[in-house]
DNA sequence: TATGAAAGGAACAAGGT
DNA sequence: ACCTTGTTCCTTTCATA
């Protein structure tokens, strides 16, 4: 057996909030908080992280500040025989998609696609619309955030592989962090 | 006008980019990567998060091993003259919604819900459908993700802080959870 | 640049198997 | 006895005025 159950106790649940809540919390904060010394809370994190519980660490940050100031779901309907691992490739290759998924219901995925502008978007969305067995797309303009803090509203923009008008925007496409 | 346009320069773009790919880089490593000393980076981080530009720092975390198994996304339909603002008070009575926000199309909200299983799913679902002025739901469960970390797949979730029941890793069942 | 704080490692102690 | 998980130093690196 490779991976043994991580015995995720009520302890390990108090410091993975912690560190959601301060992703840069020091350990010995956190050891305060939770009521361990600082390498104690330090041993636990390594083995969070090893045991991909805690994949990373991340900035928020939101992304009008950016100029990321359009948002959109976007359901793609495919042709009859559409694999999911193909559909993974399409949408690795337009870097606007931050969120791509299988879904039930009558749309084949769901894409969650961030631009700079309503003409990025439409751009966007003529590329994504040209791949080849996508038929149809049927999109969903996000208009206001009813959460403050919302995972689209901050985790992960994309990189501007090709940047849509003047300024470059600043990349991002994470993989995994090691600190 | 009381923001003022911060000149958001490339160097600026380089540490928020390298802080989201690692949220605990030391100044000084970042600093490296970017060729600035590391008070000159911890000064400019200092002025992106006065600025809102970075709102924070958090771990991400694989829903799956805190024991969040479903994943949805509700389609919400109000009744006539639904006020987005009290669409909000009602989506923080559930802390199974992870994001909500208006949107174009036919709904009049897009919600994401986890959920240990889907019973629980059923269950939220319930909850949220007896709402005053919510007039139908469609939900799309999400089978599959496409892109290795979706901002969905990690940055937010129904806190782990308090332990809902017994031991061990599916955690959480009814006990809701606050943050 | 200088001071205190935090990270990270080594060595050791207590419980549980 | 051994493995696990906690502790207390200790040194190097970092944060910050």
């Amino acid at each position: 057996m490779p991976h043994k159950a991580a015995p995720f106790d009520a302890l390990d649940r108090k410091i993975v909030a912690a560190l959601m809540e301060n992703g840069r919390a020091s350990f010995a904060e956190i050891g305060t908080a939770v009521g361990l010394s600082s390498t104690a809370v330090k041993r636990r994190v390594d083995r969070l992280r090893a045991d991909d519980v805690i994949t990373g660490f991340t900035a928020t940050v939101r992304p009008a500040a950016l100029g990321w100031l359009t948002e959109a779901y976007v359901e793609v309907y495919c042709d009859s025989a559409a694999p999911p691992r193909r559909l993974a490739e399409v949408v690795r290759n337009h870097p606007e998609i931050t969120a791509a998924m299988t879904v039930t219901g009558g749309a084949d995925a769901l894409l969650h696609v961030r631009a700079t502008d309503v003409e990025h978007f439409e751009e966007v969305l003529e590329r994504i619309r040209t791949e080849p067995f996508i038929r149809k797309t049927i999109s969903f303009m996000v208009l206001s955030h009813l959460l403050p803090d919302s995972p689209e509203a901050g985790a992960r923009q994309p990189s501007p592989a090709h940047e849509p008008r003047g300024e470059s925007l600043p990349t991002q496409r994470t993989g995994h962090n090691r600190p």
